[in-house]
DNA sequence: CGGCTGATGATCT
DNA sequence: GATCATCAGCCGG
């Protein structure tokens, strides 16, 4: 596999349609299993385009897990305006602005008042395509949301989408998987300094869309 | 493909 | 004033 073009098709209409909305009980109640979980599950974005409704969604192919007591996480240093949403009951948006330009969507882990979330960090766009291009401003389909900013751009995340419940009809929420997913790897965290050891990023074995360095996501990850 | 760097602003010390 | 859970663009091999 080179640098020209993926073997990749998107599910057709009828099988995307079939996703249905992840109920919280379905969800684990534990940073790490979440983050493990949620690798092959979708992102659903609803919103209106003009009048019409408009639906965008993505298969989660990287996640990174920040648990209760990691000096890495931004609920580290206890509940903030900025961070509380990762205190929220699990499976609620944190969304936050990071480097003056980018937005980022964590789902919360864990029970009310523990402050842990899972960072989605890369997706396979399956429903939509045409307006993530748009919004993205390219056409390279890999292009298009590997990398947590990216994701929130393709998503059109924004502040506003802030501690909205992910289990929840509405604009944003988790769904069933589309498609079997392949075996996860593991991996350090990607960009942080500090609990750099822990191996707290998972991702789809063989995704193109996962990512980062390549070595970080290379067989050897394989557990 | 890999490595480097400027952009750009909220948050916290 | 430093520190970011980043990205696009540019440069060299």
């Amino acid at each position: 596999m080179s640098s020209q073009s993926p073997i990749v098709a998107a599910p057709p209409e009828h099988v995307v349609r079939r996703i249905r909305r992840l109920r919280r009980g379905e969800l684990p109640c534990d940073a790490v299993e979440l983050a493990r979980y949620l690798i092959g599950k979708s992102v659903v974005r609803e919103f209106t385009l003009g009048s019409a409704a408009r639906r965008i969604a993505g298969r989660v192919v990287e996640t990174e897990a920040y648990i209760p007591g990691d000096a890495a996480a931004h609920a580290f240093i206890g509940p903030t305006p900025r961070n509380r949403s990762l205190f929220l009951e699990r499976g609620h948006a944190y969304v936050y602005f990071c480097y003056g330009m980018h937005y980022m969507l964590n789902v919360s882990a864990e029970s009310v008042g523990i402050g842990a979330g899972v960072l989605i960090r890369a997706i396979e766009p399956i429903e939509g395509i045409d307006l993530i291009e748009r919004r993205r401003g390219t056409k390279r389909l890999l292009d298009l949301a590997r990398g947590p900013g990216r994701v929130a751009e393709a998503l059109r995340i924004g502040p506003r989408l802030d501690g909205i419940d992910l289990c929840a009809p509405g604009p944003l929420w988790l769904g069933t998987s589309v498609r079997g997913s392949d075996a996860i790897g593991t991996s350090v965290r990607i960009g942080i300094t500090k609990e750099a050891h822990r191996l707290l990023r998972f991702y789809e074995r063989g995704s193109p869309f996962v990512s980062g360095p390549k070595g970080l996501s290379r067989e050897k990850n394989f557990l």
